[in-house]
DNA sequence: ATTGGGGCCTCCG
DNA sequence: TCGGAGGCCCCAA
């Protein structure tokens, strides 16, 4: 299994109406220095409307990019129920989701 | 709020 | 094969 693969597998962990980080995708995967190279992976990612990408936030709290778009991100996050507010997602103690590690790295 | 430095993965010359 | 650049980042000043 690729290292995008991986990814999109730990991103599918993610419920509706919450959101995780770069950092805690990489961690995940056993990988705590690779949130950026995690960043590279979603952006690559072809289809769209698989993987949930717009869940995934910095870990300061504000949006970080979408090939989409930030905008189209915004809008998807509030699709699902979320707060967006200046950039950075209200409340983001109550919907911060923490994914475990994956049993086939 | 800014900034500089760092590590991970890929692509390209 | 090897080196350098850059990206949906992170963290400590």
């Amino acid at each position: 299994m690729d290292f995008d693969e991986s990814v999109y597998r730990v991103l599918m962990q993610v419920p509706v109406g919450n959101v995780t980080t770069y950092k805690m995708i990489a961690c995940a995967l056993g990988k705590p220095m690779s949130s950026r190279a995690v960043g590279n992976a979603l952006g690559r990612n072809p289809d769209p409307d698989g993987p949930p990408c717009y869940r995934v936030i910095k870990s300061d709290g504000s949006l970080g990019g979408y090939a989409g778009g930030v905008p189209e991100k915004i809008r998807r996050l509030r699709a699902d129920g979320i707060t967006v507010k200046d950039g950075r997602v209200v409340y983001l103690e109550k919907v911060l989701f923490t994914p475990k590690p994956l049993k086939h790295p």
